[in-house]
DNA sequence: TTATCATATGAATACTTGTTCACATGATAA
DNA sequence: TTATCATGTGAACAAGTATTCATATGATAA
């Protein structure tokens, strides 16, 4: 099977081996799958909302709590809500008047693990 | 030890008991942490950066390698792994008149996979 | 030294994004 | 039903960001 050819042309002194463009290119997700792994990565890029996800390792919380936690305003909550809704790191039910927002899985936990540990090097 | 009240005003139905108070404000980092924190996942928030970190994870490469490989142009790249020089993601040696980057360490590929894990589901 | 090659950087541009404000929606209680 | 409460949403603004272009830096080779 050819492969479409990437040249090298700079570089005198180090170039790009068949092997490694080979092995790139089969390794290398597709280019959605990229794109949707920045925008997760995004998602978790904003300090409000690594808060609210913070809170939520707690306890599921209606929207106005989790303002009056925050201290910020509903709206900004919602927006952001609306945001890892979206992620599926959050999920909902309603009760009564409020809607309890509570975290999706594990992973969520998992990556901010990660992460924490990565800066706390 | 009296700790300063968050008085909560809203959401008559639902209120958040002074033990979710206490439990999250005992348990949320600090403020700069948090910050740090969505700063490190903003520099996974960009499908370049992404894509850079899946090339070193074949290869240490040098600039023009990457973007050639990454068909971008060279500043731009050289833009990009400044990002991630400064968040500790990559490293870099000398060689000849080259400056090959390499992985820093294993934290990045278990984000990424952590991230596809969830996005695959 | 000078010429050359690889990389870095600053400015400019276009694009994205977080918050606020004002208001819409939608469920509940009377 | 109507009034009320909690949440959602669109527009607007400010702030941040990725890429390109032109150029600077800095190391190498002659």
């Amino acid at each position: 099977m050819e492969k479409e050819k990437i040249k090298i042309e700079c570089c005198d002194s180090f170039h790009v081996h068949e092997e490694v463009v080979n092995s790139v290119t089969e390794m290398m997700p597709e280019e959605e799958v990229l794109y949707d792994l920045a925008e997760l990565y995004k998602v978790f890029g904003d300090s409000t909302r690594i808060k609210i996800l913070y809170v939520l390792f707690e306890a599921d919380l209606c929207v106005c709590d989790i303002a009056q936690l925050l201290n910020m305003g509903q709206s900004a909550i919602s927006h952001q809500l609306r945001v890892l809704k979206q992620a599926r790191l959050v999920k909902f039910r309603r009760e009564g008047k409020s809607v309890i927002y509570s975290l999706a899985d594990d992973h969520v936990r998992t990556i901010i693990d990660q992460g924490m540990e990565h800066i706390s090097e």
